[in-house]
DNA sequence: CGATCTGTTGACAACGTTGTCAGACATTAG
DNA sequence: CTAATGTCTGACAACGTTGTCAACAGATCG
């Protein structure tokens, strides 16, 4: 900037004038000014900018989710970034891993910068740190998760009330022995979808022997499921807990031939649900809606910072497309 | 940090001397200085760090895609994240969503934010403004697309060669008749598979009725599909250049129950290739190996900014299915 | 004992920008 | 013609941090 100043012959505070577009400056200069910046492909440090004024941030959030190339955290990282964008800020990302170390070196990174605030979507967060970043000021928002105290606020969809839904849905088609496929219990989703299907199961008076949690990839999912379909006695349907849960449901069933006599109900949706046959019926989420809320969410925290916290909890709704409304007895009709 | 150095009574050096672990403070000042830290939860300010030393730059890098969301772009993402992370730097990323006007302002807000580095991965960018912004010293790196006049270095897979594999794939296995399903030809990748496509058919004298480009959904390419297959003569195989032209095709052919008898090879895997019947034959790229590999780049550039371009261009293979090795005359056998 | 060295500490300027305020000049009113 | 007013411009400090250098203390040496 002081190039520019020197060589358009003006003060600096002129050229300041010129770059914010400030009443009050001759048009002539103005034009000067601006020969100058062109000529010398000056661009404005933001971050200078940032620090001198007090009114304006850095425009930035920042993001934390386990994995950024998991649909369903891009599909969260893009409503973010859509509804950021049009408020002129910009979002910075960094994947977790569910590593809680890697967690809050990405979250010291974040606060180092001077994000504005934070959207964390990794594993339950160790409070003890990240309660010190938010009252050092910096407003954080949970997506899909329950912190165990409220610390901020949290937009999530109703995990408990999808994973119940799906499993009355098989329930309803006449299913007594269903089992259940499901990721890390760490995960809160995890957790409380695992939670919603023992409640409805023992509620009707009925055991849940094929209960496996930890998978958190397809193939783990695949094992596990052939495992429990080899069994003697096996379940009429299962319920597939996340989306690599059911990838890896497909294809055990597909392997052993029982994709149409065993039902199978998935909780997340997926590119593949509706072209393997049967499709597959699911309790969707829609991610890049969560995402835009939980930016309206953060907006809102940003210009109350000191409003009581908000949970948002989105409602679920069952799609049937087949595979979930295969009743107990196709093996024998057929 | 004026604070920390009041409550410690020590001078702001002192402060900074014991952030940076600089030698030669006094263990007992250290100590002081680090209580008042704590009881401070004060952070350091990064941008006013990177700001007041030459040396160290912001430690960020810039991420333009089309769209994060897309499976492939996210992969990139998470390639790049990995290796940027190793050596301390964070990534910020806007979808540009080809929209040159939302492109230039994705990179001129990052370069307000002084990123030492672009990656750009968004349809063929507009090479007039990003040439200052080059010049200006903000180096980058060219993901998926050539760049007319070479103005940075490329990492890319061999679209040519990977479609050229494709349809010679399908040309051994004895057809003669392929259609061919593509996004917008603006993309680079997009432009030089439909290159190869007709280069290696009238290489062998073939003509080429069947080609449809600019599907970006799968909705829109399962619509050509379908219209493809209701013609009187149709072809007895299809390539689908891009995994949302893939699953499209999957849903026209099973819905005229075809899929059997009209073989189908995809460029780029996708979840759902292992999981339908039959399963897809593709020509994959591995997006996470492209990120990490741009990011490398992108950090060999920054240690050598006058070095000459570089350009890296990844070799294809095909994955055999079953999908893509139905003969021609399938149906008739049937 | 004074001179020199070594090690610790702080005062000050600077990074690139903007807020505050005062100065220069032209215009208008009295 | 003077005074008051308004318009445009620039000098300076400040944001939070670190590089430079000088000041000071204690230790070592001749």
């Amino acid at each position: 900037m002081r190039d520019v100043a020197q060589q358009a012959g003006v003060s600096l505070k002129t050229v300041s004038r010129v770059v914010n577009h400030e009443a009050g400056v001759t048009p002539a200069l103005q034009e000067q000014v601006q020969a100058a910046i062109r000529s010398l492909d000056y661009r404005p440090d933001d971050r200078a900018r940032a620090l001198r004024r007090q009114s304006t941030g850095s425009r930035t959030i920042g993001f934390v989710p386990t994995d950024v190339a998991n649909p369903f955290f891009s599909g969260v990282f893009r409503g973010l970034e859509d509804e950021a964008a049009e408020q002129g800020y910009l979002v910075l990302a960094g994947s977790s891993d569910a590593d809680p170390r890697r967690e809050e070196a990405l979250v010291r990174a974040f606060v180092g910068r001077r994000v504005e605030g934070l959207v964390i979507a990794s594993a339950n967060p160790d409070l003890s740190y990240l309660k010190a970043e938010l009252e050092h000021g910096t407003p954080a928002v949970f997506v899909d998760l329950e912190p165990a105290e409220t610390m901020g606020d949290v937009v999530r969809s109703d995990h408990y009330g999808g994973a119940a839904l799906a499993t009355r849905h098989l329930l309803e088609y006449g299913h007594r022995r269903v089992a259940y496929l499901g990721d890390r219990q760490a995960l809160f989703s995890s957790a409380e979808r695992r939670r919603a299907f023992v409640d409805v199961m023992s509620a009707r008076g009925l055991d849940t022997p094929w209960i496996v949690t930890g998978l958190t990839t397809p193939s783990e999912a695949q094992i596990a499921a052939e495992q429990i379909l080899r069994a003697t006695t096996r379940p009429t349907a299962l319920l597939a807990a996340q989306n690599y849960a059911a990838m890896g449901a497909v294809r055990a069933l597909q392997r052993a031939g029982l994709q149409h006599e065993i039902a199978l109900v998935g909780i997340d949706d997926a590119d593949f649900a509706e072209l393997v046959d049967p499709k597959i019926s699911v309790v969707p989420q829609d991610p890049i809606e969560l995402g835009r809320l939980t930016a309206q969410c953060l907006f809102s925290r940003l210009a109350a910072p000191d409003a009581a916290p908000t949970q948002l909890i989105l409602n679920t709704r069952l799609i049937e497309r087949g595979s979930g409304e295969i009743p107990p007895d196709a093996a024998g009709r057929a």
